[in-house]
DNA sequence: GGATAAATTCACTACTTGTTGAAAAGGAGT
DNA sequence: ACTCCTTTTCAACAAGTAGTGAATTTATCC
């Protein structure tokens, strides 16, 4: 054993790229942006931290390969625009879960972690959200607007906070049917049905 | 001008411990116990970054000065074990707004960004949270007590992510009663109310 | 097989963090 | 006025951070 550690480049198939996303979501989920290190992400995935560098030019490049939202903003846009008033909200909510659901490494985890800290991911999805919602209900013509809009997003974060962040049993592996049928329809509430609000 | 800044003792009345304990609450809140450094807080305190360790022996015993819950568990649960069932929603869920609205610098926003962190915090509070409400569920002998409980703490999270961590108008400004009319409207049915699933 | 390019390691820089200890400064008590 | 003692500042440390660049090893192409 003349050398602590092989150097040069290594046999094929060992792909350190996927290596490091793969360690890197898993540390940025628990971890959160900050938290995580370069050095933890690069030793889980048994790989010189320098790595990072030369792959993905940074911790930040790292972190916006490894969190790329599984989420495509237009198809979000599209459904809420095109369905019946009635069905947005579960269809909406069908596709929220199908989509983290199937994220593996808990995108939404990760996502909530790190916008606490960064704010500027939380600020655009915020936006995005009260834009796509709140056209459409204006469109639609319900009072309120954007209260509802608030009102959906705080059922449907606190949704993602307990099934995905928290992972609190039973919620956090109830199916799809069950969601729709509790939540489904508070959201659907929220959108178009009557809040209870006394005035007009 | 013969020294930067005057060493030595100050003029009475400068107290640089409250400063710090003010200080220490916003930024915390803001960017959560890892965020914060001792540094940006005695700077934003106008103090030298020594005064923490002298005052609060550290970092983290300034955190815990800083961050005394304004909660009493015992009340809580005793609201929830002696209101009547289709009120259990509509108090719990005033306690809830009045204590945080009052809590000024924000506490509910510097519990869930530690709590990310942290994650003891966040135990303790789930299931202090599962044992109140399930107990109380299972004593009134209502239909699937625990994803009863996960749906009502979802939603309850939700709101106050939405209203204390992410400020997003107009939930955030939003006066209780029409908090009790629209969420607590939600909280109820999933407590006592008809979930909306086939069997059963 | 020899040249080239890619992949990896290592030593290093520059910076930030929490914390420490000594020195300085001024009030308080006698 | 003289001594304590508290408060404050400053400089520095040890540990940890991300990132850089040269050196080195190996695969791959001609």
């Amino acid at each position: 054993m003349t050398h602590p550690k092989r150097r040069g480049r290594r046999p094929a198939g060992e792909d350190t790229k996927a290596a490091l996303l793969s360690a890197a979501r898993a540390v940025f989920t628990e971890q959160g942006f900050d938290g995580a290190t370069v050095r933890t992400i690069a030793s889980r995935a048994e790989v010189d931290p320098a790595m990072v560098n030369h792959w993905f030019g940074g911790k930040q490049g790292l972190f916006a390969a490894a969190i790329q939202l599984p989420v495509d903003p237009e198809q979000i846009r599209m459904t809420v625009h095109n369905s019946p008033p009635e069905e947005i909200a579960e269809r909406v909510l069908r596709t929220f879960i199908s989509v983290w659901d199937d994220s593996s490494g808990g995108g939404f985890a990760a996502l909530m972690r790190s916008a606490a800290t960064q704010e500027s991911a939380a600020k655009l999805l915020r936006e995005f959200i009260a834009t796509t919602f709140g056209t459409r209900l204006r469109e639609l013509g319900v009072d309120h607007p954007d209260l509802r809009v608030t009102l959906f997003g705080s059922q449907l974060s606190g949704l993602g906070l307990v099934r995905y962040v928290l992972r609190q049993e039973p919620l956090a592996s109830a199916d799809v049917d069950t969601l729709v049928a509790t939540i489904g329809r508070t959201l659907q509430r929220y959108l178009t049905g009557d809040l209870g609000l006394g005035g007009e």
